[in-house]
Formats: structure tokens, sequence, C-alpha cells
RNA sequence: GCCGAUGUGGCGAAAUUGGUAUACGCACAGCACUCAAAAUGCUGCGGGAAACCAUGUGGGUUCGAGUCCCACCAUCGGCACCA
């Protein structure tokens, strides 16, 4: 075989020398923005799944260049982030440094690949030209109100010696390092991500492109769930308890109420007599992680305030408990107790020996087994008595509104997003704490603040920018006065979050993102990456989106209009690959042998783009194969003769409608990312034109037959076909060839088969003219022999004739 | 526990959305070429002698079901003390 990685090397070269993938804003065809989600610049080199994700998806947008878009195609780097840090506490290489030069690789090996990206639009998140922009962002949202900050219960991972976020928070791990994750108290600043809840929510019904698995990941994530509050009185009128509640129904059963141990109204409530054993059992329960703490079958603890409220529906007095079980970050924190309906209050009830009665029946009025957690009818509840579930719950709230204590409200479990990381390798939080004036944001002309370079970054829990006296002091922007940075650095998901906006214009120093230009752009047409992003970058982005527009930046609601999640490929074992595993497959040792694009197809031809699969290479070689198959062909059309007076014969006209036909497929199939039955339709075209081979040859059919064969495998195999197309005489580069066009009037003619059925079982099929209509296909099969003999066999009952599809007969045997 | 996805030859997988199940490959077998082998090319390839039987299992709707409906089994995934 002529072809392998040589062939790429020189095609990679001129490919550059002519800038054949040079982008342009100016255009007249339409504009047809597509991404994948930027890779994280690891050391190694570019594994299996890079491969997987990256060669796809350029096959994609070369697919769309070539059907006549201007195809954006952007490639950048996620560049923030804890392992440059941490590999910089192992070896002392700044993070700066090994960042810079894993990207370098990373560009270089992604060429390799054969990548259409033109590198004037890419971006890095570490560089000041690109966070000065994330900082801008971030005190627009501060200005807007959506940037805050508080003193909040957060995820502290010791490991990380970092906050994290809920979404990075995996089974009560740090989805990083998989240490168990702690409940701390600290300052910190949040994104208010629960203003969009609703949108984010509703907004889902209108991502149709988007896959359905992940729309209902983040409907779970968000967590809608419809209730009401009800306001609970202290006897003594000191204080209120407010609680979430989605069955109000049950309200007359309440047999107490019960606070999270981290609630602030804690300290406020409990008695006297109480507090030393309620302050010993607050502090035991800070001391447990969240796993522990939520470790199933861990029996419910609990402890009694001393205070006692008013139930408002039937005035009884009920003691307030704090109990672990209840979480202070959901609803207010607060829950009204129904031991006989709620399997958890039951057991703590139980415990504890607090009253348990029953409210709710069934609808024809048994009572029930309890805990009994249905919805039902309202007994032992005044004059609720007889009501049904829901209608009880719409009748107590409005009644308990009336004196002002509930209504019908909606909780959302999703929280507010948490953005302090107290690590290094990140942007600076542009804050300026004035001790006159507060926090102020950093004005646009001051920014970037820069991350300092020299500075001692091991992690011990205090940011590491607190170290650094040149960066923390500082003079009030407002007042003037000497004030102090924040210290702290933005998640890295706050880069990522807007990064699409950014690069239509990564050059830009005078603003982030230019207004006409974005909304022309975005959103992003199609945009491919990992599911596991699901419930973090990816609602990240859409909150980012609309607090944009909001903020009167954006015109448009979603980022991502159409959204594909690629598989993944597990280890030859079916175990998801790592190292520890032992069981990595490096894609190096096929690209040596065989070239990048034997590689890429057989990546896209053996495994479903969107499921992957485990690893494993018996079908490299028949691919490699195939592209020798190729190569002969195009060798036997370089001396084709053009005979082009010759009138097309039947087998031409077959040829041209097999051709036709592999066109429309194709072209479905891709933009469906479905290569792997493109590339089966192509291997289908092959034996055709090798099965044409065979008789009297109209060479010309064949050599526009085989360049546009060429055409429809060079997304697939940009260099392969590159080579084979200059081979054939032709100057330009295919990549700006045209999709081949479906011919109507080729796609037509030919014989096609029709079944035909006894009761839905096929007995044989009859050949007919395909350009017949239908009334007359009908005519010719009742024609045919087999089909009168049929009549002579059976008694039919009934006729069903699928217009020139099937024709099918009820009948008995006679 | 709640929500969801998937299940088709020895294997990776197709099936225009209710209309010829197993496309395209891999593996395997036979033949040709060769002294021979490799490579290549051709042929066959779900089971069954056949009628027929086969898309995880059992029912149902339909002229007709891999596809729609109900129940179950298995595997995988998301959420999970969410009040």
């Amino acid at each position: 075989m002529n072809y392998s990685k040589e062939i790429d090397k020189k095609w990679q070269k001129k490919w550059k020398e002519e800038g054949i993938y040079k982008y342009s804003h100016n255009s007249s065809k339409p504009k047809f923005y597509t991404m994948e989600m930027f890779p994280y610049p690891s050391g190694a080199s570019l594994h299996l799944g890079h491969w997987f994700n990256f060669s796809p998806a350029d096959s994609f947008a070369r697919y769309k260049h070539m059907s006549g878009y201007n195809v954006f195609h952007p490639m950048g780097f996620d560049a923030f982030g804890l392992p440059a840090e941490n590999y910089a506490i192992k070896t002392g290489i700044s993070p700066k440094e090994s960042t810079e030069k894993n990207i370098e690789t990373m560009k270089r090996q992604l060429e390799e690949m054969g990548v259409n990206y033109d590198w004037d639009y890419s971006l890095q998140t570490c560089k000041p030209d690109y966070y000065k922009w994330t900082q801008w962002i971030f005190t627009k949202l501060y200005e807007g109100g959506l940037a805050y900050k508080k003193n909040s219960l957060v995820n502290w991972c010791s490991g990380c010696k970092t906050v994290l976020a809920n979404e990075q928070v995996i089974d009560g791990e740090c989805e990083r390092c998989g240490t168990p994750v702690e409940r701390k108290k600290m300052e910190q600043w949040f994104f208010k991500t629960t203003a969009y809840a609703e949108e984010l929510l509703t907004g889902l019904d209108k991502l149709e492109d988007w896959p359905d698995l992940t729309k209902k990941i983040q409907t779970n994530w968000i967590g809608k769930s419809e209730g009401a509050e009800i306001v609970f009185k202290s006897v003594n009128n000191n204080f209120e308890i407010t609680a979430f509640t989605t069955r109000l129904d049950t309200v007359s059963g309440v047999s107490y109420v019960v606070i999270a141990p981290e609630n602030d109204l804690v300290e406020k409530i409990t008695t006297n007599e109480q507090m030393d054993e309620v302050k010993k059992y607050v502090e035991a329960t800070s001391r447990l992680t969240d796993i522990e703490r939520m470790a199933e079958g861990k029996e419910k603890t609990g402890v009694f305030t001393g205070a006692y409220v008013i139930n408002p529906v039937n005035n009884e007095t009920v003691p307030v408990w704090i109990a672990d079980y209840v979480l202070d970050n959901y609803g207010t924190g607060c829950v009204m107790a129904v031991p006989a309906h709620d399997e958890r209050d039951y057991e703590f009830a139980s415990k504890y020996n607090l009253p348990i009665r029953e409210v709710i029946v069934s609808e024809d009025g048994e009572s029930k087994p309890l805990p009994f957690v249905e919805y039902g009818k309202l007994a032992n509840s005044g004059k609720y008595n007889g009501l049904k579930s829901k209608e009880a719950i719409r009748i107590i709230a409005s009644d308990l509104e009336k004196i002002g204590q509930g209504r019908l409200t909606v909780n959302y479990k999703l929280k507010d997003w948490s953005i302090s990381r107290q690590r290094y390798w990140g942007a600076p939080i542009p804050i300026i704490n004035c001790p006159k004036c507060g926090a102020v944001a950093v004005p646009e002309k001051d920014l970037p603040v820069l991350l300092p370079d020299n500075v001692e970054f091991k992690p011990d829990g205090v940011s590491p920018l607190k170290k650094s006296k040149e960066f923390i002091n500082c003079k009030c922007p407002k007042c003037g006065e000497p004030a102090e940075r924040e210290a702290e650095t933005l998640d890295t998901f706050v880069c990522s979050s807007w990064y699409q906006l950014r690069y239509p214009n990564p050059k830009d120093t005078e603003k982030a993102f230019d207004k006409d230009l974005i909304n022309k752009m975005c959103p992003v047409d199609v945009y491919v990456g990992g599911k596991e992003h699901a419930s973090m970058h990816l609602i990240y982005s859409r909150f980012m989106t609309k607090a944009l527009r909001d903020l009167g930046y954006l015109k448009f609601d979603e980022p991502f209009k159409k959204l594909i999640h690629q598989g993944l490929i597990l280890g030859p074992d079916g175990n998801k690959m790592s190292k520890s595993k032992g069981n990595t497959v490096s894609p190096d040792i096929y690209i040596d042998k065989y070239g990048s694009d034997v590689f890429r197809m057989y990546l896209m031809f053996g495994f479903d783009f969107t499921k992957g699969g485990p690893w494993s290479d018996k079908g490299v070689d028949s691919m490699s194969k195939y592209f020798e198959r190729i190569e002969k062909l195009v060798e036997r059309v370089q001396n084709a003769k053009n005979d082009s007076e010759k009138s097309l014969s039947q087998r031409d006209k077959q040829l041209l409608r097999v051709k036709n036909q592999t066109i429309k497929a194709m072209g479905n199939d891709i933009d469906k990312f479905k290569f792997n039955t493109a590339i089966a339709r192509s291997m289908e075209l092959l034996n055709e034109i090798n099965d044409y081979l065979k008789e009297d040859v109209n060479e010309k059919v064949l050599k526009d037959t085989v360049e546009d064969y060429l055409r429809l495998l060079s997304p697939m195999a940009p260099h392969f076909t590159e080579e084979l197309w200059s081979s054939l005489g032709h100057n330009s580069s295919i990549y700006n060839e045209e999709w081949p066009k479906i011919k109507e009037s080729e796609l037509s003619g030919g014989t096609k088969e029709i079944p035909v059925q006894i009761n839905g079982k096929l007995k044989f099929v009859v050949s007919v003219d395909a350009d017949l209509p239908a009334d007359k296909i009908l005519e010719e099969i009742k024609a045919n022999d087999d089909v009168k003999k049929l009549y002579d066999e059976y008694d039919i009952k009934k006729e069903i004739y699928v217009p020139g599809k099937i024709y099918n007969l009820v009948a008995v045997r006679k």
C-alpha cells in the first residue's frame, strides 16, 4: 500500500503552507458553528479518547464545509486547573511552564490527526488575554446582583485542599481525587444559578436536539418540587420556623418539627436546659463526612431543643428537634415531621417515642399500615376530613395564606454555584475588599488582575495568593484607601462557561466578545463532548448564557443548539481505561503503522460514535485492506479514457443509481454522527464499482463515479483522499470540492423487489420496474405466475397492497 | 427507593421509524493462483432434512411487530435521608 504516515505529513505541510483551513467571518455562505469540548492540556500524548472524540467531529466539520457552509470549527485549551498545580508541587515546574509546553505538544498532535482547525481562532483560559474577560464577566455578574459572597456551609475536599461545587461531589466524594467530602463553614463567592432554576428547567423542552438522557439528568439535578411553606410560631411567640413540605395534606399529623444541625435557628431556639446536649450533638455531626452521615442503614439520631411551636392548622403544641437526617441546604432546612406518613419521620418517632397519628387513609376510606406514604383521603384532620390529598393541599394552603402562615411554593434542589477555590492555578477573583467600601469589583481598566508568578502554592487550606503581599495589598478603586485583594481563584468551570463566545474574536483586546458578531454566530450549531458534563459544564454554560442575556449582552437563550455525546472507548477488558488497571491503549502504534486516516476510519467504522465500547483492534487490518482496494481502483481510473459520447447502458445507470443512493445515505448518516453506517455505505459503493468493472465499462461514468466516491470519503480520510485526488491530476484540494449533489433523475430506474406475503410471512419477491406507478406495479404482481399459483393454492380472504412496497394476502390454504 | 437507557448471528453491529430481520465488516470454511505458504480474488456462512423456527422472557394490538402496548428478567447509567 502507498498510503502511510509519510503521506499524512506531506499533506499536513502543504495544507499549512496554503492555508486551506483559514477561516473568515466574511462569507456569502451560511455560518455553521461546531465545536468540541476543549481538552485539558495534559502532559502525555493524545489518548484514544481524544482520537475518538476529535477525529469524527473533524470529519463532521469537513462534511459541513463541503456541503456549502462557512464552517467555524475552533479548538482551544481548558488550561487552568488542579493537575498542573499538583504536577508543579511534585516536580517544581511551574504550572505556567508545564501547561504551555503541553499545549504545544497537543497542538502538534492534533495536527497529526489531520484536523481543520484554524489556530488563529483559538484560546487558552490561563492566558491573561482570556482570563481578563472571565474576570470582566464576573464583575458584570457582581454588578448585576448575580454574584455574591456569603458565609456558608461548603463542600471541603481535604485532599485538594479546596472547596468544591455540589456538582463536583460524586457520591459524597471529590470528583477529582476521591477524598470523602467534609462540610465547612466559609466565606464563599457564589453565582446565583438558582435565579434561573425555572428557566434552566423549562428551557430543556426547547432543546430538541439534545440527548434525552442529558435533559433528564439536568431535570433531576434542578430537582423541582411543588409543595408549600408553612410557618410554625413558637409558644412564646419569640421565633418562627418555616418548613417546606410537599404533603401539606398531612399537616394534622405533625408530631414534632425538626431542623438541621447546621441551621442558624438552632442557637436561637435552644433552651438553656438543652443547650449542652444540643451543642454536643451539633459538634458530633459536624465531624462526620457526608458519606458517614448519609450511610445507608445509618440509624437516625437527634436531640430535643427544649422549644415548642404551634401547628397553625390545629393549634397543637409540638416539640422542636434537631436531627441530621434533615439537610440544611434543601428547602428551609426545617421539616414538619409526620411519622404516620413519612418513612424517615416514622423511623425517628419510633426511636424517640414521639406520637404517631394517622391522618391519611386510602381513597376508599381504609386504614393502611403505617407509614403510609401515598396520597389518599384525610382523616383525624378536623374540618378537612374526607378531602382527597391533592385538593386538601390546595385548600389548607389557601387557609394558611389567609392567616399569613403559609402558601403554595416550589423548591429546587439546584443550589447556587460555589465558585471560590483556595488554589493557585486559576483566574483571581477580581474583587478588592475595602474596610470602608466593602467588596468592590475591580474596574475594567484595571483588568486583568494578573496571577502572580512567584507564589508558594503548596496547598494548606489557605489560599496561596494570600501569601503574596504584593498581590494582596492594593488601593480601593472607590475611595483610594489601602485595601486587600480577594485571594481566591475562580472555579475553572467559570472559565469554560463562556468560551464559545470568545472563539469568534479571540484576539480582541477591547471586549470579551463582539455583540453583533456573537449574536450572529451563536448559538453554537453542534457541540460535541462527554456526557459526564451533563450536570456541570453544561448547566453552567446555560446559566451563563442566560445571565449575560439578561445583562444585555446576548440575544439568545441557549449556548448550544445541538448536543452530541461521544461514547467511551473502554479497555480491552471492558473496564474504563486507567493506568492503575493497566488496560490503557495508546493510539500511537497504530498511527505509526497505518497512518492517521486508517485509524480515524477504523474508529468511526468499528464503534458507534455515541456508544463507544471495549477496545479491540481486530478490524484495523481490514480497514487498511479497504484502503488498498481503493488505491487499486484509483490506479485503474488514472488510465481512464474519455468516452463521453457513449450512451448510457442499463449497467451504467445502475451504477449511477447506487452512487446517488450512497450520496444520500452518507450525508444523512454523517449529519447524525452515524459514521459507522456512512462508511459501510461507502464500502457498498466500492463493491458495486468493482462489480461494474467486470463488464463493459463506460470510462467517463467510471471516472465520475470514482471521483465522487473520493469526495464522499474525504471528510473521513482527508490525507488519503487528498493523495488520490491529486494522483488523478487535480491541483486543488479535495477539501474545497463540493459534497456531491444527488441527481434525482439518476436515483430512479432499475428494478425493485416487491415482497409477496401470505399472512404476513414472506413467500417470494416479484421484481418490477422501479419507475412504474403503484397501480401498474400491482398489475404486474397479479400477472406474476408465482402469484397466480398462490390464488390456486389458497382461499384469499383479504388482499393488502401497500403501494409500491409490499403485497400481503390474508389467506387459508385450500 | 425514584428516574432513565439498553438487550438482534461466533464477534463489532445494520434495519429508510409498523412493511423482504441479520446491511457493512470481522472471524470461520471451501475453491482459484502457488512447488508451497503469505498476499490477493471468488464462493458460502442464524438454526433446521423440510414444513417451519429465530431480534432477553411471557402475553397483547395489527393483514403484518426488532420497532407499538402490558408484565417480567438481566446489564448499564443518573439521582438519592430532597421532606
